[in-house]
DNA sequence: CTTTGCGTGTGCGATAAATACACAATCTAG
DNA sequence: CTAGATTGTGTATTTATCGCACACGCAAAG
C-alpha cells in the first residue's frame, strides 16, 4: 500500500447532499433551493434533486413557505450506540451540574478526538461557560483526553500524564484547550473497550475546580454502576 | 403543474448513503463494510467509498475493529429550527412526566404528520407507556393533531372537533393512534406560522386523562411563555 | 517456512447516473 | 397584460459512479 498523500476516495454526491443537510440544519430560519445551490456552487436543478432526497429520508422538511427546515427525522439519528451512555449519565450530569453551578460535560473518544455526547448548563441565572454538544478538541489537549485515555488499558506510548491521571482518578489542566479555563475530568469505567468515556468539569475559577474532584469522580462512578 | 404520480427525482447516490446512515446509527454495535454492501445490495467498494464520505463527514466512525458506528457529529444535525421550542419545553415536560407518572412528548407539524420532537418518561419504576421521538401520525388521528391544528388560525376546511379543541384549550380522543390508549393533547401558541406544536400526554388509565386537562394545558402555556 | 483464506484499499475501463440546459407552469407585482 | 422571479420536468451530454481485477496485510492452517 504506498502511502496516500492524498484525500481519501469517496463519492461528490453523496458529500454535497450531507453539506446541505448540515447547512440546513444549522440554519435557523431554513433555505431556500437558490440558497443551498449557491452554497454548493452547483445548479440550481442539482440542489433541487439533492433536496428531493433529503426530504424523501425526512431529515428535512420542506415548509409551505419553500423553504427546507430540519426535520424530526434527524433525531432519530442519535446514534442507538451511544443511547445507553447517554441515558445512563444525563441524570447525573444534572445533578453535578446544579450542585457545582458549572457547566458538566460527557465526553467520549472518537479516533484521535475526545468528543461532547452531553453538556449540561446549571439551572438558574448563574454565570457559566458553556460549549456545543459534538464539538471535539485532540485527544492529547485538556484534562478531559486524559481521562479517556486513563479509562483504557495502560499503554507503553502513553504520557506521563496518563498514568497520574489513572492514578489519582482523575486529571485536572488549566488553559489546554480554552485559555484560562480549568478542566476537571474522571474516567468513566467499565465503558468497553469500544467505549473510552469521561466526565468533565469546565469553570473560571481555581478554587471550584479544585474543589471538585471528589464530586466528579464520585459521579463517575454513578454512572458506571448505571451501566451495568 | 400536472399532477405527478410518480415519485419524485432524486439522485441514487446520496439515497444510498443516507440508508447506509441510518442503518449504522440504529446498530447497537456498528456495521462492517461487507454489511453495509449487503444491506444497499451494491458491490463492497460501493460501500467502502460511501462510508469514507460519511466519515469524512463525522457522521460515522470507523473504530479500531474496522466496524462504524454513529458519530457524535450526528447530535449536530438535530436541527437549530426546533433547538428554541425542544429546549423550552423538556424542563416542563420533565416537571409534567412526574407530576402525572405519565410519558408526556412534545409534537409538531411536518406537512400533514405530527411528529415527536421530544419525549419524556416519568422517573421511577412506574409502568407507563412510551415511544420514539421522530416517530409520526397522521395529523388527522389523535389529539396530538387536533391540538396542532388548534394552534393554527382557523381555516374554513377544518374539521369540528378542531374547533372544539380550540374552544377548549386541548383534546382528548381515545384509541385514535394506540389501542386503547388515551391521548391528551393542548396546543402551544405563538410557536409561530412555521412552527405548530403541542404537548401530548398518553395513558391507558382514563382517569388520569380526564383529571389532566388543566396541568396539560398549563404546562402549555409555560412552554408559551418561556419562548417569549 | 508456505499456503490458504479473509478482509481492506486502489487503478481503471464501461456505463449508468448526475449534470446543465431549455422550456413549461405558477405566482406576484406593477 | 406584461415582466420578473420561482418551481418543476424532459432530455442530450458528460462526468462521476460502478464493479471488476488486482495488490497488500494479516492470521490460521498445513
Amino acid at each position: 500500500m504506498p502511502a496516500s498523500p492524498s484525500r481519501t476516495v469517496g463519492s461528490q454526491t453523496l458529500a454535497r447532499g450531507l453539506e446541505a443537510l448540515k447547512a440546513i440544519a444549522d440554519a435557523r430560519d431554513g433555505l431556500a433551493i437558490n440558497d443551498v445551490g449557491e452554497l454548493l456552487g452547483v445548479h440550481r436543478t442539482i440542489a433541487y434533486r439533492i433536496l428531493n432526497t433529503l426530504s424523501d429520508a425526512k431529515l428535512i422538511h420542506r415548509s409551505d413557505d419553500n423553504r427546507y427546515r430540519g426535520a424530526a427525522g434527524l433525531l432519530q439519528l442519535t446514534s442507538a450506540a451511544h443511547d445507553a451512555i447517554r441515558a445512563a449519565a444525563l441524570p447525573v450530569l444534572h445533578d453535578v451540574a446544579n450542585d457545582l453551578a458549572s457547566t458538566v460535560s460527557l465526553l467520549i473518544r472518537e479516533g484521535n478526538d475526545a468528543v461532547a455526547l452531553a453538556v449540561v448548563e446549571p439551572r438558574g441565572p448563574s454565570y457559566h461557560v458553556s460549549f456545543a454538544q459534538g464539538s471535539r478538541h485532540p485527544l492529547n489537549r485538556g484534562a478531559a483526553g486524559l481521562a479517556i485515555q486513563a479509562s483504557q488499558p495502560p499503554l507503553s506510548s502513553e504520557a506521563e500524564e496518563v498514568r497520574i491521571a489513572r492514578a489519582n482518578g482523575f486529571a485536572i489542566t488549566f488553559g489546554e484547550v480554552e485559555p484560562n479555563m480549568y478542566g476537571l475530568a474522571a474516567p468513566i469505567k467499565g465503558s468497553g473497550p469500544e467505549l473510552a468515556a469521561c466526565i468533565n468539569l469546565i469553570t473560571t475559577r481555581r478554587e471550584v475546580a479544585e474543589g471538585a474532584a471528589t464530586a466528579i469522580v464520585a459521579a463517575a462512578e454513578r454512572i458506571s454502576s448505571r451501566l451495568g
